[in-house]
RNA sequence: GCCCAGGUAGCUCAGUUGGUAGAGCAGAGGACUGAAAAUCCUCGUGUCACUGGUUCGAUUCCGGUUCUGGGCA
């Protein structure tokens, strides 16, 4: 028998982080954050990050775990995530894994291999040359060394092109090769995969809320914060949405209203490629919120049924 | 009340020297396998305010009406 995954994920702000909560205590599980940003110390407001008190005593992983001038990315999420998996399967709990990072879900559900080369210093040199030559040099180049590859990338998406390249580079095989392969694995989880979404509309008004409810609880004093203790504007933590609009602001680039505006509309359109991710994810349960009538009982139900039928719970 | 400038896609506006129109943003769809809250791709027909006139033909020219700015009284 394979081993249990619960995943509870859905777009920004639809209420994934307190139906997890309600889940966890109803099966006894303990919830590991597949969220880019969570994991960051001091990035509270802006992450939305579930405070200790609305825990519950129900454990979480993966929250709070880096100081947000480490990097983080898929590879040390997969690394932590099934640390996480062995500690809470010694337990006899089951693992839910929450949040909306579905390159992440996809890395750990998948399994897939990351180990075939390190981060080195190819990239930083594939930038430099990106920069100086053009990405379309590196994109020829691309072309020669693995055609596969720069059929499916455009031209202009630089950051794929220097992966693509990069891995060739490295190991000497095409990533299209290796992507292929990864593909065809079977997933060595017996999952149950929820998606909570809502109408659009409804979504999009939950965002505007929860924007103005982070500005009002201090979300620009927050970045200053952090910009005071050496986080700049490059760094991969001040990328995410709220951190890099206020720091836009402080840097005299737009007004603050104008920065509040943007940051919304970036929300906006994150949530809509959120969705576009999880659409094309396989066995997926869809959960509409409006099918239960925005009833927490009802939903928790729904999906206890589903956990039943997979066999994870009795 | 008079004068001026405008009323064109959900919004901001361009344009047609008369042959029924196009950008940006918003919005929608998609891609994604070591930056993913990142990065990238695709999608634009609307009584051209209303109404008469001139014309083969008016959104475009002329008149009137109406609305919105600004100015003068």
């Amino acid at each position: 028998m394979k081993e249990p995954l619960v995943i509870l994920t859905g777009p920004t702000a639809v209420g994934k982080t307190k139906l997890s909560i309600a889940l966890a205590k109803a099966i006894g599980g303990e919830i590991i954050s597949a969220d880019s940003m969570q994991v960051y110390k001091h990035m509270d407001i802006g992450s939305a990050k579930i405070r200790p008190q609305e825990m519950q005593g129900v454990p979480h992983h993966l929250i709070d775990v880096l100081e947000p001038w480490e990097e983080f990315h898929v590879v040390r999420f997969q690394q932590m995530a099934k640390e996480a998996l062995s500690v809470i399967r010694s337990r006899g709990h089951i693992p839910i894994l929450t949040g909306g990072t579905g390159f992440y879900i996809q890395a750990l559900t998948g399994d897939v291999d990351f180990t075939e080369n390190e981060a080195g210093p190819i990239r930083k040199e594939l930038e430099r040359q990106a920069e100086e030559e053009g990405t379309h040099v590196l994109y020829e180049e691309l072309r020669r060394v693995d055609p596969q590859s720069a059929d499916k990338i455009h031209e202009h998406n630089r950051k794929r092109v220097i992966r693509a390249l990069e891995f060739y580079r490295m190991t000497g095989k095409r990533i299209s090769e290796h992507n292929e392969e990864q593909r065809e694995k079977a997933s060595p989880y017996n999952l149950a995969y929820f998606v909570l979404n809502d109408d659009r509309a409804k979504l999009y008004a939950r965002i505007e809320e929860r924007i103005d409810e982070m500005v009002e609880t201090g979300l620009l004093e927050e970045v200053r914060r952090l910009q005071e203790m050496g986080c700049r504007r490059g760094m991969v933590s001040m990328q995410g949405l709220g951190y890099k609009e206020m720091l836009a602001f402080l840097d005299g680039e737009c007004s603050f209203s104008e920065a509040v505006e943007i940051l919304k509309r970036d929300t906006r359109h994150f949530a809509k490629r959120q969705l576009t991710w999880f659409r094309r994810e396989q066995e997926v349960i869809w959960l509409h919120k409006g099918d239960y009538e925005y009833k927490e009982e009802a939903l928790l139900a729904a999906m206890l049924e589903r956990l039943k039928e997979k066999e994870i719970i009795r």
